[in-house]
DNA sequence: TATAATACGCAATAATGTTGCATTTGTTCT
DNA sequence: AGAACAAATGCAACATTATTGCGTATTATA
């Protein structure tokens, strides 16, 4: 059994779901990618074919079990990635590059989580947009 | 002329944009409102009646004037709202209770702008999710 | 292997946003 | 004020993305 299969194995056993076709496949397939990408993507990307129904709503399972975000880019399609490069309290930044269109994953850059007088800030997201390194 | 409606003129003035009822309306709904809202929450704030593609389409030329920009929060339909607090670079952050689901916006919090080797960051947005102080 | 809980596929529907085109409105110039 | 032109508007149709209902298939467990 490939490697990426057991890693996707253990994360469904560890959170308690059923270990299905659908739910080994996304989880192989967000790893592969490892970037966020919408359910369109997610389907073509898969080896066997499936139901966007069904994508979405093992998209939505993984994400009760907080394996797996949306992360919000300025397309209409919500993005998805898994949650494994994020902290409870913050998700990691995403570039998105005006030029090349590209969205990169700043999993490296930590960014102080905000305070505000009177609010109990528990998640913080940051977007940014510029010139990726290629297109500067 | 009410204040709402030369300041909503001046706007578009500004911006060389022509001066029609829709905009007019639009401009000065955002105004009475003052945080993000969706189109069809614009829709039904407005005096008079609009049709739904007029007022996308008036979003999209205040949007690319500079008077107004999208938000995108956990929901599905984008926001709307002036660009008035914001600077070229920077977005105000936007916080949403997880509690009630208001969104404020945070207009007098400023976040450092993030660096990050290589990439070139001209804007960043910020969305903050928590209790608010009526929630906590 | 039997059972119950859960997931899946398919069809239908909902929500949000966009496009084409004929008509109306706003601006500018006389 | 009136004419001429550019731009905005309304309406119908369409596109994209996501959700719901329900019958069937799969999974975990004993
Ligand atoms: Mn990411
Ligand atoms: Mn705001
Ligand atoms: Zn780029
Ligand atoms: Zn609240």
């Amino acid at each position: 059994m490939k490697a990426l299969e057991s890693h996707a194995k253990n994360m469904l056993k560890a959170a308690g779901l059923y270990c299905t076709r659908a739910r080994l496949c996304v989880i192989m397939a967000l790893l592969r990618e490892n970037r966020p990408i919408t359910q369109e993507q997610i389907t073509q990307a898969l080896d066997a074919p499936f139901d966007r129904v069904t994508i979405y709503r093992t998209l939505d399972s993984l994400g009760k079990a907080d394996l797996v975000h949306r992360v919000f880019l300025e397309e209409r399609a919500c993005h998805y990635e898994l949650s494994h490069h994020c902290s409870k309290t913050q998700c990691h930044p995403h570039f998105t590059c005006t030029q090349c269109g590209q969205t990169h994953c700043l999993t490296d850059l930590k960014l102080p989580l905000a305070h505000h007088h009177g609010y109990v800030i528990q998640r913080q997201q940051v977007r940014l947009a510029g010139l990726c390194p290629q297109c500067r």
